[in-house]
DNA sequence: AATGAATGAGCTTTCATTCAT
DNA sequence: GATGAATGAAAGCTCATTCAT
């Protein structure tokens, strides 16, 4: 595995500068300081700053597609399903979650940035609903999928977004529970 | 109605800019010109620009209390009761919405904020939990309401946020039928 | 013995700032407060900023006279004499060895001190040929007395000044022995 | 001899106006002008203003070392010698003297500037003495040698010092008879 | 292709001074 | 006589961006 790029270097750096301090919050000298290579350069790949944000996002926060469901869920267990997703999503590239709570800060000053929130919650909500048509072993309404579904994407997102906000976290297994008996599941024994 | 104080014409003009731009993309010099105050009287009330959020944090986001539950719950519709609950607590104060918007963004990068990030957070549930309470009419697992309340206010946080950074909002009323089916609300006739 | 009226308490708590802080960097609002005055007060009193240092200079920094000497002078002894005719300049009035700091300081900014720093030098060096004069019991020449007064003159207000500037101190005692071997004092035995 | 370089002309442009000025009286933005070069610049170069002035210390006050008394001490006049070497320290670099001024009133306010004053001292007494050793022909004690160079050292700072602050200098060649006699040079037929 | 010196607009903050009451 | 709200000029400093080399 040969040494990144310097191009490469600087786009590491500043993902997680972004993601740690904010992305005003981050001078572009700073970037090409943590990256290791000259002012210039920065701006000779990105000519503006937003450049940088907009190339993270492009590729580097790639849409979670179904295939990423595969081995995660256990047909029958929504809950325990929803919830590896989670894992998966999350885990599986820790920083692209960091990257998540950019666009969520930056969405609003930043229009180019809020498409690819959109997108992004769209994509997710598709794949919340593919992963509970695997797991119930029964028929869930069109309506109701949809709406557990964006329940459970709003938890995973406030997740996110809390993250950094410190502080008491979601409880996303809590929230998988929740949708799992919206949906269906049986009620376990009271506890 | 006598004319506002200039102090709150300042906090009025704050508010606003914060809500719509962002706390570190509005420069004071702009808060001063849409209070129409001399620049200078800004700095005399809130001697650093932080002082202007901390203030409104502290003067205008005040943690919703059980009382305004009254007369939204209806006893035996928990998805009406917490939609309605919801309503109350967005739209009796509309820029209380927007400010909570703000200390989302801003909670990561000015640590004052987020104790109240927090408290807003766990009102919140506690809120939510008492509105559960009163709504149903049937026995709720004290660990289940628990959650389920956490996942309404994941929801409805994620919608204040979502609401700046534009594009599809997150469906409030699916979440709260979600979560009404949870904890146990008579499933309808399927659609 | 009554409470001092709030003028004087302006004057006290100027004093010590402008020892402690220098001119510039203490505001007219830490002297207010410091004397727990309004602020308006301390501009009723004192028109401009200058005037506080000003007047401070006029009633608080008086000549040195020679009547000081009385007491202070052992004939025979012209180093022991400078060393107590210093000590008492110094330590009768601490405050106004801060305010001698003040005006070194000040006099190249603000004109109006320099005549102030002049007139103390000049009285100084008078005070301490007066002193010499008493203490010796031989005829000293006229200018090599000068001479002697003018150099332990500015052994004392190197020695003010170098006071806050932190550090080693300039040896006072040493410089009385030095100038009381000039003006013929007997060799001590050699050590 | 090429014009000096741009950060040449803002350390000389600085220590021009902090000698005539005062640091904290003279902008930044004055510096830059006065050295014609854009405001930015003089930040780019100096990251705080008082780097403007620690570096002036570094670079142009040289700690003066023995070997500036080669040529300048007269073997049996200690007066001449002093008188002599003051005469090299001082004039043979004038901006240095003024840099000297200025040390002495920040170093009050700038902690940072104090070790500066305090080698200064420490390192003008060591001179003082060599200067005395070499002038002298005679034995003189070990201590009061000391006294004597740090008598002769107070009177060369005032001196510096009481520059600017305007009015009658100390007269240095007097001291110098002084400390030269206490030192046990002949004295003089009477005058 | 790559660089780092250079730039200037714009930021937050300070504070002596004024003045209506 | 007293006051404290009000003012605005000016300060130190930041930083995205440019560009000659």
């Amino acid at each position: 595995m040969a040494a990144p790029d310097r191009r490469t270097r600087i786009l590491d750096a500043a993902e997680g500068l972004f993601a740690a301090d904010g992305f005003d919050a981050t001078p572009t000298a700073r970037v090409a300081e943590a990256a290791d290579v000259p002012k210039g350069l920065v701006f000779y790949y990105f000519p503006r700053k937003i450049d940088l944000l907009l190339t993270l996002l492009q590729e580097r926060l790639p849409t979670p597609t179904p295939d990423i469901l595969a081995g995660v869920i256990r047909r029958g267990d929504p809950a325990g399903s929803l919830l590896a997703m989670h894992r998966r999503l999350g885990l599986e590239d820790h920083d692209s979650l960091m990257l998540r709570t950019v666009i969520f800060r930056e969405s609003g000053t930043h229009p180019e940035v809020r498409s690819h929130l959109r997108q992004l919650r769209r994509s997710l909500v598709e794949l919340t609903e593919a992963a509970l048509d695997q797991a119930v072993e029964w028929t869930v309404a069109r309506t109701l999928r949809r709406q557990a579904a964006e329940t459970f994407v709003s938890v995973m997102l406030d997740h996110a977004n809390a993250h950094r906000a410190g502080g008491a976290l979601p409880d996303v297994s809590g929230a998988a529970a929740v949708v799992a008996l919206a949906v269906g599941a049986p009620r376990p024994a009271s506890g």
